[in-house]
DNA sequence: CTAACGTTTGTCCATTCGGTCAAATTTCAA
DNA sequence: TTGAAATTTGACCGAATGGACAAACGTTAG
């Protein structure tokens, strides 16, 4: 009777769901769920499918255990934007920190933008449930720096989806934006580009006109 | 030996295709390209799935129609932006109509990022061949501007990208938007919240600055 | 050492899917 | 009206896929 402990207990059980879930996100995020195989992941993991679904239950719980996992470190840049600090550095920093994410993590926005592009299907009580409340809460944020005057008056939660929107485009949308820059300018100096040309768009953008 | 006249030539082929083709931006846009079938598209058209494939060679021919078909409508909005024009008013109006196509064809666009997103498997000759010398061409005219003084200096490319991702992202993530909009402020107005958004963003943040 | 437990895999199965085909039905010009 | 061409469909096929299972193999505590 003691309800349902479904975490690894071994070590290797441990690693071992690790490594698929690391390989789940390489296929789902390039393929998206219903593009992916089990025997895919399988091979991506380095193990057979009967191994590997010894340690998930199936397809499913693989896609919902990272779908779970993602959201975490996917909401924290929002989380850190911070009431008591400079409504300008603090928008500038969440932005550059979003940046940074879809530099550094592209598997995971597009495994989360496959989703979402999909209706949200295995996604929309998370939304819901931790997303809304968190954009809720910040959008109140941005509205009061924006009613002291402190930023230009616009609204918050359009304001946020422009920052997501711009941000998670260099992930999502990878192939278009260096197939469009060509070899030159879309080599590794593009996020760099991108970060100059964001932060003077919305430093001028959300400047308080006099 | 007339070449490969493939177009319809009776009314009820052309009918019919049209009918196939609507069903099938319906099912490809909602669930991808690996994630539609054959026979979902022949019920969504009304037929059965021999009689669908009468009038297509196959699954892979009917995507290639649409993306086709599709990319014409999906470029008019920057073709139209016009190096004569004044540079604020061409570039806000250009912000409004893409604006207004995630509005309105937002099947186009799921359809779109759903191909980008997989890396481009099907559409990456017409990125290089269309999509690239327009953006090119029209960067090089924001350019121009920019170096008259007529907007401020920024990066053309990525001016473009950001009005991509902004505009797009109301199609694309429609269901991410609505949730955390909630009943009230994600209804039929959100269009036009984001347009004030992004006009006042785009407005100042590409304004000369003295 | 060895029994119990954890791990791995070859084999198999039911279902789904893209596509074929021949036969039946409908359309339409002469 | 009529017959040839266009259209439609039921039945079928091979391949791919998610998953089940029991047997085999490894590991380790006693």
């Amino acid at each position: 009777m003691e309800g349902s402990a479904k975490r690894p207990r071994t070590r290797i059980q441990s690693e071992k769901r690790d490594v698929i879930l690391d390989a789940a996100l390489d296929i789902f995020s390039a393929n998206g769920f219903r593009g992916s195989t089990v025997d895919q992941i399988a091979e991506a993991a380095g193990m057979s499918k009967p191994n590997l679904l010894y340690y998930f239950r199936g397809k499913e719980d693989i896609h919902e255990s990272l779908i779970k996992q993602l959201l975490d470190t996917w909401l924290a840049p929002l989380r850190e934007m911070d009431e008591q600090g400079d409504p300008m550095t603090e928008i500038r920093s969440y932005i550059r920190r979003k940046l940074e994410m879809a530099r550094d993590f592209p598997r995971e926005s597009r495994l989360f933008a496959n989703e979402i592009l999909q209706g949200a299907p295995r996604t929309m009580p998370i939304l819901e449930e931790e997303l809304k409340p968190l954009v809720d809460e910040k959008a109140a944020v941005i509205r009061d720096w924006s009613r002291a005057g402190r930023i230009a008056k616009v609204d918050p939660w359009h304001l946020i989806f422009s920052i997501w929107a711009t941000t998670q485009h260099y992930a999502d949308f990878d192939v278009q934006v260096r197939t469009v820059l060509g070899p030159d300018r879309g080599g590794d100096g593009r996020f760099e580009d991108a970060a100059r040309f964001l932060e003077q768009l919305y430093l001028d953008g959300l400047r308080v006109r006099n």
